[in-house]
DNA sequence: GTCTATAGGCTGATAGAC
DNA sequence: GTCTATCAGCCTATAGAC
């Protein structure tokens, strides 16, 4: 279900399109605004200007502003999920995790507004039901690149949770603050990561996090005892 | 600038109190409620009633909904950035790392609506400018963190700023979600990662990742030629 | 499929009594 | 400092003409 997120190719009053060109205009419109300001935010006005279409099309096409959302959402995380696929088919974990990197990297270009869509939903009371499944795959992919770098002796045995959760945390905030950051840069100055350095950046501290060798905790506290640590 | 999220704490029609109290039950009810949903979700009616207190105050006391929102969000800022401050009395980086995740832990507890707020704070457009010293001070001890490891032998050199995000980005994101991952393990079995074990996790990822060993991707493509890396 | 016009609800703010 | 009453504005959704 993928969604080029269609520039808003106005069309004159009355003229009758292709109607699945006013689907697309509204789902871009809705990718852009929604990840910008939040669905409360929005209005079916913006909505409807953003994507050079009458507003009483959301309702016809989508049910509603909340329809909308919904498809913008599902379009979003499957586009994700599908792309991720890639992760299972490389020649090892580790290959896989950086294949993983890569899937990302690229989602800053392909889709710029899903990260920020992604946390504001993620950080809402009640993930939306439609995004479930696509959510489950992507956590089942982080999950199943940790269990194979184990098996393999590539990585040592980490929570596959909790993995999860440090790599998607960190990549998601990053890229969706990455309009801040630039709004930021305008007025103070600011020298501005780029997504390719911070990918690496993030590539490396996990490799070196999983290697297999024993917890440099455990080894410091046995080497030097020198307290006062709280 | 610390405020004890009071409990609701009604009180009958017509009563005086202590003004501060009406101030403190307001900023409680704003912490939780614009965590939870959001600004533009919540009503100034919802922030009297979890208050316990007429709608009319929030604009004499706050001068409006935006003025209280920005109350919150300055205390919540405020607070991170003063406890953060133990770090830099720490015996070395690597017990600065430490007491860094410490804090962190600890607001989950103290402060548990902070992360979803500032993880929404930094997805908007235009960070609130009140906050913008209180953040540049977290950045400036994450970055000072970094740069006295280097200097002490302790890490490996890294860009501060991207250590920062990394790190910020996965604490941010654990603690906003956690919300929701609790509402999710009602309806689906799911084992609740706790917020420890996360800590404990980003904590040995995060070392194993800055000890100042040469780098396991020079190494791998060093010692064994495969290919197959796209 | 698209458009106009409008209904009906809710929102944030404030004037003025206490 | 607190409360009630009220207002103007905006919001989403839809009936009905084309």
């Amino acid at each position: 279900m993928s969604t080029n997120l269609a520039p808003p190719q106005r069309k004159k009053a009355g003229e009758k399109r292709d109607p699945t060109a006013t689907r697309r205009a509204l789902l871009g419109a809705g990718a852009r605004l929604f990840s910008e300001k939040g669905y409360d935010a929005v209005s079916v006005e913006d909505l409807a200007r953003r994507a050079g279409v009458n507003k009483a099309l959301i309702s016809y096409h989508f049910g509603g502003k909340r329809g909308l959302y919904t498809a913008v959402l599902e379009s979003g995380f499957a586009e994700v999920a599908d792309r991720l696929r890639v992760v299972e088919e490389a020649a090892d974990a580790r290959a896989g995790l950086h294949r993983f990197f890569g899937v990302f990297e690229d989602m800053t270009r392909r889709r710029s507004d899903f990260p920020a869509l992604f946390l504001r939903e993620a950080v809402s009371r009640g993930i939306e039901p439609a995004v479930v499944p696509h959510l489950l795959a992507i956590m089942g992919t982080t999950r199943r690149l940790a269990e194979r770098g184990h098996r393999e002796g590539l990585f040592r045995k980490v929570d596959p949770l909790l993995f999860h959760f440090s790599l998607v945390g960190a990549l998601g905030f990053f890229f969706a603050t990455e309009p801040a950051r630039r709004r930021a840069a305008a007025h103070v100055r600011f020298e501005m990561p780029t997504p390719r350095a911070f990918i690496h950046h993030l590539e490396e501290m996990t490799l070196r996090g999983l290697a297999p060798e024993p917890s440099p905790i455990a080894k410091q506290q046995s080497n030097k005892r020198k307290g006062a640590r709280t």
